[in-house]
DNA sequence: CTTTTATTATTGCATATACAAATATTGTGA
DNA sequence: TCACAATATTTGTATATGCAATAATAAAAG
């Protein structure tokens, strides 16, 4: 059967498997870059979000960054490890304050350099116009998915 | 400064953390769907993949699936734990031929229900125009990085 | 035919991620 | 004030993922 009439169903059109597919390679693309000044890219991202925040608890930091708190608790301990960040007393005795350190912030301007690069070289790759498509893609794609609730389809 | 004139910088403009922060959200649509079946949507595509292909060497099926071949030995393990797949020798000693068995066959087509109700509410969601155009521009994201060896930014 | 090189798969090590359960603490209602 | 509900963080458990190093085998070179 001709392609314009197949079903538009199989793992083809699965929105899932291709922002998968695409992750794997502009992460790599990005660590590759990252690699040279030893961080991964996520790890430049909470870096970037404690030095754009300021001193902040955990589970806002977490907010921000749309993640879990328990995503977050883990993948603090390496920036800490490096010295990068410290997590000292919070407004409460059960929450926490993380802060950047003199360190974490010379280490995410040397990042933010290195993202640059893998940035520019990235929009050079898919063509600048294509990457603010996707970009405008992508948020209104977030918009949508946030909150909200999901699995509303039969649990109620 | 008015936004439009913001220099394009920042962590705002992204294109990792955007793919990143969407597939959280978009892994977890379809996530809560698939396991209603009792399985993850990586694991139903990976299902799929070997329903599609046949009989299929690990190497063969890794680059399909467009991931390393390390990872297809783990997840895979998954799948022949759950007896949807067995694993047999190749044409070669070194190489294996996997395969997927009837319970694997009966459980990608209970899979295929859900995974298209997510796709669907997806769909609806985000509206199936914008839909369509996010996947045209994740497969040519996907295609542009593919091969081309990345790294040569300073490598030579 | 033996030494070297290439291919195929797996293991070791590390990170990112989530959900559910446990902990600790604070706040509330009776 | 005491039992119970709400909040903040961490731990337990499981998956997905990649790179580098191994192991096993095959192919090529000499």
């Amino acid at each position: 059967m001709p392609a314009a009439k197949r079903k538009p169903d199989k793992l083809q059109g699965c929105t899932n498997f291709k922002l998968r597919a695409l992750l794997r390679r502009v992460a790599r693309h990005y660590d590759l870059e990252m690699a040279k000044v030893g961080m991964k890219t996520t790890q430049f991202s909470m870096l970037s979000h404690l030095v754009n925040l300021g001193p902040v608890a955990p589970s806002e930091l977490a907010r921000q960054m749309g993640i879990e708190a328990s995503t977050l608790t883990r993948n603090l301990r390496l920036l800490i490890a490096q010295g990068w960040a410290v997590q000292g007393r919070g407004t409460d005795a059960r929450s926490r304050c993380i802060e950047v350190t003199a360190s974490g912030r010379a280490q995410q301007i040397e990042g933010k350099r290195h993202w640059h690069r893998a940035q520019l070289e990235l929009n050079r790759r898919l063509g600048d116009q294509q990457v603010a498509e996707l970009h405008v893609l992508l948020e209104h794609g977030l918009a949508c998915l946030t909150d909200t609730s999901d699995a509303l389809t039969d649990a109620r």
